[in-house]
RNA sequence: UCCCCAGUAGCUCAGUCGGUAGAGCAGGUGGCUGUUAACCACCGUGUCCCUGGUUCGAGUCCGGGCUGGGGAGCCA
């Protein structure tokens, strides 16, 4: 374990060590307290309470102890005022401070950026824009932010900015917010295929299966000349065709895990590195999946709804106005189905001028999927039975020969949430397709054993998480959704 | 990868006809008993993305490049 120059109390609240701070390592010596915090024994009297649980308080009264980040502060002679945030929540803290507050002086240095440690009186707010507020007995300042160099300031940032400043940018009211959201979807998928008996498997993230029917992929290597593994690997494209496996035998699974794609794209809905979820079900043909698929999102969207408000209202009034009420709406409404014969027949008829066919065989583009989910629909869709030509070849062919048991999932906005399918289950036809799209059957031998041995029908689909995110978060750009975005030619921190 | 747009102070931007750059915010100093986008006064801030060219003279015009953004393709 690293030294840290702050150590936590069993009572929770913290101070400095300046021998660690000046990397003086003494040991067996008493900790001395930081020269910031010479008060900093009296904390110890209360243990540090987040802001969210001081916020829901039913009533103000009492001492407490709250520690965080200063988003602002201001300063005159006889009274100072900091908006703390500790991330535990949305909202701020108001601390009031008076001449009366030990260590006021410390003020002239606390800047946006800084953390401190607050001591004091939770009480009813005379200002407006919060119930409550602390009135400060004591101040400690844990770690200064030099306003001539420290980056964030208290003032609106554009999205390419903060993006440089990846490291620090978790301290805007936005990032946080944003982050939250995504470790509350994170839990609420867990939350949905629990509640449904779904097993969580960890499919493997290091694949020697060239072509697993996506993109481009990256290559893994080890230093030497050999091949670490005996022959060439890659990174995960998707972790469908293990997932497959395990789910003929277990039933109903979901992986949920990163994936990687080597593609050059360079969009607002792309990254090299992202999260996905794939569940796999045995006894699962297409409807049935359409019927899961549409569950889960409504699903997650009421889990956030239940689970952090706050945030998405938060979103909401800055980042897109109506997001609950859109929210809501889809909660509550069939998602639209149509079969990809009957979507290209209303592209057709649509009287739009689009840049791209509409005719049979085609795929259905961006500007389709815009018109279909935005204009016609106005809401879901989930468009299903797609040409076998422009599918891969894992997915069932159906009676006609001509469409396979393809489905993809639309929101507006966004596009392609899900996409899925119900798998080929029969050997014979499976064998002929990876021989027809020119795939090494050899390769392909241990996903072909599950045909031969005890098959069922069964189907899955892969959702986006970063794509989830950004339809409820109101973000524009995918990169703002994930800490630390890898895209081509960018993966800092 | 293709198409379009942008790059000027810490941040967001303006910069006219080619004549060597200036606003707001942030920051500093002073003032202010309640602010919450605080307020009032004063102060400072530049590789005008890089590179080559045209010109007496380029932030401005032209070529090449880099970076960022939007759209498209690929896809989740």
């Amino acid at each position: 374990m690293l030294p840290s120059p702050f150590q936590r109390l069993s009572c929770g609240a913290f101070f400095c060590r300046d021998d660690l701070l000046s990397c003086s390592h003494e040991e067996a010596a008493p900790p001395r307290l930081n020269r910031f915090s010479p008060q900093a024994k009296e904390y110890c009297q209360m243990k540090r309470e987040k802001i969210k649980d001081i916020l829901g308080r039913q009533v103000a009264g009492g001492g407490l102890t709250a520690a965080g980040w200063v988003r602002s502060a201001r300063l005159s002679p006889n009274v100072a005022f900091i908006d703390l945030t500790d991330g535990s929540t949305a909202g701020g803290l108001q601390i009031v401070l008076s001449p009366e507050t030990k260590n006021f002086e410390l003020m002239e240095r606390v800047h946006t950026g800084c953390s401190v440690l607050v001591e004091g009186e939770l009480v009813d707010s005379p200002g407006k824009g919060q119930k409550y507020e602390l009135q400060a007995t004591s101040l400690a300042l844990l770690g200064e932010a030099d306003p001539e160099q420290y980056p964030i300031q208290k003032k609106k940032h554009t999205m390419e900015f903060l993006r440089t400043k990846a490291h620090l940018r978790v301290r805007t009211n936005t990032f946080a917010a944003v982050f939250r959201l995504r470790s509350h979807l994170s839990q609420g998928i867990h939350h949905f295929f629990r509640n449904r008996g779904f097993f969580y498997v960890h499919a493997p993230l290091i694949t020697t299966s060239d072509c697993e029917g996506a993109g481009q992929m990256f290559q893994v290597k080890a230093p030497g000349e050999q091949e670490f593994f005996g022959k060439p690997a890659w990174l995960t494209v998707s972790g469908q065709l293990e997932a497959e496996l395990l789910a003929l035998g277990l039933g109903e699974v979901y992986t949920f895990g990163p994936t990687f794609r080597a593609e050059n794209s360079n969009t607002p809905r792309h990254l090299s590195e992202f999260w996905m979820v794939e569940p796999e079900m045995a006894f699962y043909e297409l409807s049935d999946n359409m019927d899961l698929a549409e569950e889960f999102i409504k699903s997650l969207l009421s889990y956030m709804l239940n689970n952090d408000l706050e945030d998405l209202e938060f979103m909401q009034r800055w980042y897109r106005k109506g997001l609950l009420e859109q929210l809501e709406k889809i909660i509550e409404r069939p998602f639209e189905r149509l079969s990809y014969t009957e979507a290209t027949k209303q592209l057709s008829a649509s009287g739009k001028n689009f840049e791209f066919p509409t005719e049979w065989g085609n795929d259905i583009q961006t500007e389709h999927e815009r018109y279909l989910s935005e204009e016609k629909v106005g809401g879901p869709v989930i468009i299903h039975d797609y040409p076998a030509k422009i599918k891969p070849f894992y997915m069932r062919l159906g009676d006609d020969g001509q469409t396979v048991g393809a489905m993809d999932v639309l929101l507006p906005g966004i596009g392609e949430i899900i996409g899925g399918s119900q798998r080929e289950e029969r050997y014979d036809v499976l064998l002929a397709r990876i021989r027809k799209q020119g795939l090494d059957e050899a390769a392909y031998q241990w996903f072909l054993d599950t045909r031969r041995f005890g098959t069922v029908p069964h189907s899955g689909f892969g959702l986006g998480l970063e794509r989830m995110l950004l339809f409820l978060s109101g973000m524009a750009n995918i990169r703002d959704v994930i800490p630390f975005p890898r895209t081509p030619g960018n993966a800092e921190f």
